[in-house]
DNA sequence: CCATCCGTGTCCGAAAACCGCGAGACTTCC
DNA sequence: GGAAGTCTCGCGGTTTTCGGACACGGATGG
């Protein structure tokens, strides 16, 4: 009589918030928790996944309850995100290497290898790359600590110059000679 | 902080209940919602289909809330199904012929063709096909009331002397002599 | 009337391509 | 020598592509 979709949220909530390396774009469901965080240059791509992930989710323009959190980020509080609730659906796999990002205290920095190490699969290095880029509330969970194992920042979703520039406000050591 | 997996019964109860074209295999979830339908000589790939779907819930036997039902429609009231709880995951396109396989009333067939002139894809003919033999909650939802353009009963998951024993029980005109 | 042939739409499984890497072998410059 | 750059290849999860299979039907041609 009935067949279910997965369940949805009805209602997100488009915030545009202004930082020192662009306009980041803020995306929250009903209960207030992160769905999605990206930056206006790659809004077009932003809003093909939530269409894809959310279906017709309406995504309404406004003031979102986060503002606070990242505003406090910026000015230098880089823990705030710690105790941040966020939310997205992946494979297995990539569920823990999220997870595992979120280990990797602000200030420090991890290589592919150390964190495919710590999940148990030693030799999924490249994987692991993939399931970083693939990570849909960056940001928040610390893809961006993530670097080659020689030091150099390798690459980033959000465009390199703003992996350097997030990793220095954090205070992390990296080869600076090797960033873009 | 945290990430969703897809909503998934913890328990499902798996009943058996005689009738007289053989042992019936009734699925259930806490609800009492139909989950799946099959006979026993199809029970491993039942139970597979059903690890497919639903992961690790526990199949535990035992008796359901569905047996009424069941008695009754062989006993007669070929029409008891028509306001019974089922569910099932399955494609857009698949959704939409199980839906309307329910508008065919008992004693009555339809032939693939109309089908699919029904759901609006009246060249999808080959596919509603496809579609009807991947119903996981046979019976209830009245996939053995599709048969061909001529009259012929053409093929059924369950056999066809099942299929053939249904319609007769049901009151439903087709060719005997083509009937397998 | 019956046998054959083909056009058809969807789904599934296999195979290949894709990468936000790293280790090792070689070259280049001091 | 050796530190650092370049090249090559192996790596593994995910995505994409592709080829067949099939619960049909209509058009043919005997």
């Amino acid at each position: 009589m009935t067949a279910a979709l997965p369940e949805i949220p009805r209602v997100l909530t488009l915030d545009r918030i202004a930082t020192p390396i662009g306009m980041a774009l803020v995306v929250t469901d009903e209960a207030g928790v992160l769905r999605a965080f990206n930056w206006t240059d790659y809004e077009p791509a932003m809003r093909t996944w939530i269409g894809n992930h959310y279906g017709k989710a309406a995504l309404a323009e406004g003031k979102g309850p986060l503002r606070a959190a990242f505003d406090a980020y910026f000015a230098g509080e880089t823990r705030v995100f710690e105790t941040l609730a966020w939310h997205s659906a992946g494979t297995p796999f990539q569920r823990q290497v999220w997870a595992m990002l979120c280990a990797i205290p602000a200030g420090q920095t991890w290589s592919y290898a150390q964190l495919a190490e710590r999940i148990g699969r030693p030799t999924a290095v490249r994987a692991v790359g993939r399931a970083n880029g693939a990570n849909p509330v960056a940001l928040v969970v610390p893809c961006h600590r993530v670097i080659g194992a020689n030091g150099s920042l390798t690459g980033y979703g959000g465009s390199l110059p703003r992996k350097r520039w997030l990793l220095e406000h954090e205070g992390a050591k990296f080869r600076r000679d090797l960033a873009a």
